[in-house]
DNA sequence: TAGTTTTCTATCAGGCTGATACTGTATCCA
DNA sequence: TGGATACAGTATCAGCCTGATAGAAAACTA
């Protein structure tokens, strides 16, 4: 059975939409009257004031005092409700487990941080024991929600991984070893609240998009460089997470003919160059002293350049290299019009924008504008807080337009 | 001014959005009754009998035949109309300029060709040439469709280079040494019809997608190898443009470290190694006899492998290379379900898929489907046409979706 | 021919938008 | 102080659309 394949439309997708609209139009420019929203949405001065009677009764817009009159009637301003609307957040990372509540203005409000201990990084059962580690990190905000007396009303999950975008299952992330881990209904059963689960490169990308350096922007990608390397891609103001959920998995980007030669069965070309294996295995090879306990990072390599290191220098540069040619290739082939810099390295944009910029232009027809993250290490958080979000205040919508 | 951003919607956005889903479903599964219709797109009854009967007055779907009784009344089959509405197309390729007249079926029912003289190919005032021989095959075409007694109602136009969207303007085409032409509203002067203009790749991938091998498939990217390279992208069923209508000039992929040492100004990485110059330069090193009045394409190594030429096979397999690394670096962007091989190439899928999919196989981690053109040279014609049969059946649906 | 089955259609209730008229609240000015 | 004026927001209603229901149409079956 088939089912439906086409999408159609009933009046009551028409009041979604324009509800919609009106949010988003609260959300971009802030404060407005019922009167510029009619004027900025195009809907009649009727429509938004019933519209935004609902809006208000769900607590997603609020009342936000009066405009001066300018000769007559005063008008009343409207708000997005942002405060008193709450998500709940995980952020599995490859070293830590991350919590936060977090309201539907991305502003973060209670955190949690649940640090691995190095032994559980390589113990044979650390699956189970990160997987129930998220689980007791989400139960634990949805209390700190609860004692607020605003109750968390979704919960957005950040994994290292490919992720099975309809039933919040986590097809594969090393990091964590996890493997066909069903994340998503786990935490809809112990929660009883709506979950997406995605990608951290992807919901980094969106909360650059929704509440950073790419507002305003609809084509974008943000470049992800920590252990591995990894992008998250929004095209016309969406996400995209390709056929299998592995778009921007450019880890195995090959980056010479000799590639060919070789096979990558678990570890990209591209990522045995840049990622954090590969750094550490030349960082030896150049004789850069590395941590013993850890492997180094990308992040190291820029501390050690900035404490002036020449040989790290070096080191620098040929991962700069690898990185303009992956940073290239993804330019001609989707053409965005920014690409940010984020995760670890996000704080050592300033050493790698303008040397990146120097390997593009002039090579690939449009080089697009580069910028840092502005989110910082909570990119990840406000994205999949943005995507939690939504599927509260749109989920009829976004559920129509799938 | 920026006017109304964000897209509301109305009763009439409701009835085009259901218009449209009942088109989809009969283009999909061809001829259905009213009641199969319903039962795929979750509409009632009486209003596929409504908007059908709306359809059927538009001329976009017209009734064809009974369907045995099972029974009770028999069913009166729904068929969308194809014939009886007519585009034109024109595509303005590398050599020669084709027309054609496509029906909504995309069912080509009448053609022109307009062989390029050769001394034009570099003459210094080709553009002008180009152009107007552009126009004239409109003309042509628009005649000989007002001579069947069905009017064209839409002018679909590929063009081997960037194209504004907006209004149809080549921003730059090498191959015709177009800079900023605005074809788009010259035709729409001259004939009053809405006008599309695209790239030829990207018509590709419509064609292949709406048309050809590529049905059902909602990600998607269509290859075009000839004089140059370039693909085209749909993703989530929807041609991928890019921020400036570069998306897919992959011509301009960098294809190892060393190429950061090099500039490519009018030229890129890629198409230097396995465009049609690149190839000529290639063959000549090698040794091999390429002709004389013209450069070496990629259709020419194929028929000199087929000859039996161990030079040649050399050539194409170093081809292969770098192709394959172009095509496993756009799938770890893009993580598509399917891609197509098409362009001069189509015919010689035999002998590049399966050398692809073995270059593919162990070094990315998931290999898309590989096929052949289904649609050959008429891929792009088609795709125009579907794209300017778009601007007549769904129009407000697309302006309001954009 | 009468009954059954299935398809299609006419009619109507209900939801939504937008136009219009109206109310509410301020400023301006005599 | 009080009326005129201006603007914001709201109530009312027509018009459009969908979906439910009942009915008409067109076949088959006995």
């Amino acid at each position: 059975m088939p089912g439906p394949t086409s999408s159609t439309a009933n009046a009551g997708t028409v009041s979604r939409v324009n509800q919609t609209a009106i949010l988003d139009v609260l959300r971009q420019h802030g404060p407005l009257s019922r009167q510029e929203i009619g004027a900025r949405t195009g809907l009649s001065a009727a429509t938004v004031t019933r519209l935004a009677a609902q809006l208000q009764r769900k607590g997603l817009i609020v009342a936000d005092g009066h405009q001066p009159s300018t000769g007559g009637r005063p008008s009343i301003l409207l708000r997005y409700s942002g405060r008193g609307n709450l998500v709940s957040v995980v952020h599995v990372g490859a070293t830590r487990t991350e919590g936060a509540l977090v309201d539907f203005d991305g502003v973060i409000v209670h955190r949690v941080q649940r640090p691995v201990v190095p032994d559980v990084l390589h113990a044979a059962d650390r699956a189970t024991i990160r997987l129930e580690e998220a689980l007791s990190v989400a139960a634990e905000l949805g209390a700190a929600a609860d004692g607020r007396g605003q109750p968390s009303q979704a919960v957005g999950v950040a994994v290292p991984g490919v992720v099975d975008g309809a039933d919040g299952r986590v097809t594969w992330a090393p990091a964590l070893d996890w493997r066909e881990v069903p994340v998503g209904s786990l935490l809809h059963d112990r929660t009883g609240l709506p979950v997406v689960v995605e990608n951290d490169a992807n919901v980094l990308a969106v909360g650059e998009h929704r509440r950073g350096a790419g507002q305003g922007v609809q084509d974008l990608v943000a470049v992800v460089l920590g252990t591995g390397i990894g992008v998250g891609i929004v095209t016309g103001g969406r996400l995209h997470r390709g056929s299998r959920a592995a778009a921007g998995e450019i880890g195995y980007m090959l980056l010479e003919r000799s590639s060919l030669a070789r096979l990558f069965p678990g570890f990209g070309d591209l990522e045995s160059r840049v990622g954090s294996a590969g750094l550490t295995r030349q960082a030896r090879e150049r004789g850069i002293a590395a941590p013993a306990d850890r492997p180094l990072t990308a992040a190291d390599v820029f501390d050690l350049v900035r404490g002036g290191s020449g040989e790290a220098r070096a080191l620098l540069e040929e991962t700069l290299d690898y990185v303009a040619l992956a940073v290239a290739n993804l330019c001609t082939v989707l053409d965005p019009e920014l690409v940010i810099v984020g995760g670890e390295m996000g704080g050592a944009a300033d050493l790698i924008t303008p040397g990146l910029r120097d390997r593009l232009v002039g090579r690939i027809p449009h080089v697009p504008r580069l910028a840092a993250s502005a989110l910082g290490e909570d990119a990840a958080i406000v994205g999949a807080a943005e995507l939690a979000a939504r599927l509260v205040s749109d989920s009829a919508y976004v559920q129509a337009t799938r």
